[in-house]
DNA sequence: AACATTATGTAATAATATAACATTAACAAG
DNA sequence: CTTGTTAATGTTATATTATTACATAATGTT
């Protein structure tokens, strides 16, 4: 607790805290150069540096790749410090994606066995339909 | 059935053929252009024509999209005409993807409701792990 | 035959992501 | 406090994945 560099204490470089709190504040998924363009004016000028960030955000749990739109978003599920297990909700016409959090959809899927008996303690899921709004 | 055109009847044209015999005969999920650099000496020259016989295949449930891969591979769930529902097992060292058809989980998945009581139709579901290989 | 729909061909380019290499900051151990 | 180690940064170039735009041909229907 000597160092007077609160950002590691939070465990966040620079550019993981100025990329974090872009997709943080963001009401929606974030695409790499969507973030790039946001972060030049920061200091941050190439697609590496941003993929960087992005990875080690992902890695520590902080914030989630939504795989089939590659975009990420902030962790809303406060309890999972490192994300091996998530859910999402995914709007077609208006594009809205939720983090899911349901204990009874987490434990069935950690308790899932294939045909070989296997488990698997990591997964992403993403559902497709229409929200609220768009329906 | 007057039409001598048996790839028509199958509902895939010259293009969607090739391509599906060859992601049907791959042992593992293959990439857009993996799939042109072998399908060249085919006529099929352009990234697109490969991208719309994938696209059609998708739509019509004969491949499917592993989303964290950026790879395809053949439908292996017979019953899945039109895929909206899949799962898949994908081994973190050798890469080994297997499609998952079990009724518990598709029957889970397709009853779920989400905190306002939506339930989804369609989804994706990727499991991560090690296969018996690899343990 | 006329029309609509689906598929194809081709060129160019956009969007997403990584490799390779050099440098600097953070931090733990002696 | 300096040495060694790991994590983070900066920069250029390039690889990989995917789409736009436009023209043509094949197929299916009425």
């Amino acid at each position: 607790m000597r160092t007077g560099n609160i950002n590691r204490m939070q465990n966040l470089s620079k550019n993981q805290q100025i990329i974090f709190d872009l997709i943080d504040k963001s009401p929606e998924p974030l695409k790499a150069y969507a973030i790039l363009f946001n972060v030049q004016k920061k200091g941050i000028k190439a697609p590496l540096q941003v993929y960087r960030a992005l990875d080690k955000l992902v890695e520590i749990g902080k914030i989630h790749k939504i795989e089939s739109r590659n975009a990420f978003i902030a962790c809303h599920n406060s309890s999972c410090q490192v994300s091996k297990a998530t859910a999402f909700s995914i709007c077609e016409i208006c594009e809205k994606v939720t983090e899911i959090s349901s204990v009874g959809l987490s434990k069935y899927l950690a308790n899932f066995k294939d045909k070989d008996g296997m488990k698997y303690n990591k997964y992403n899921l993403e559902f497709f339909g229409l929200c609220k709004k768009c329906r």
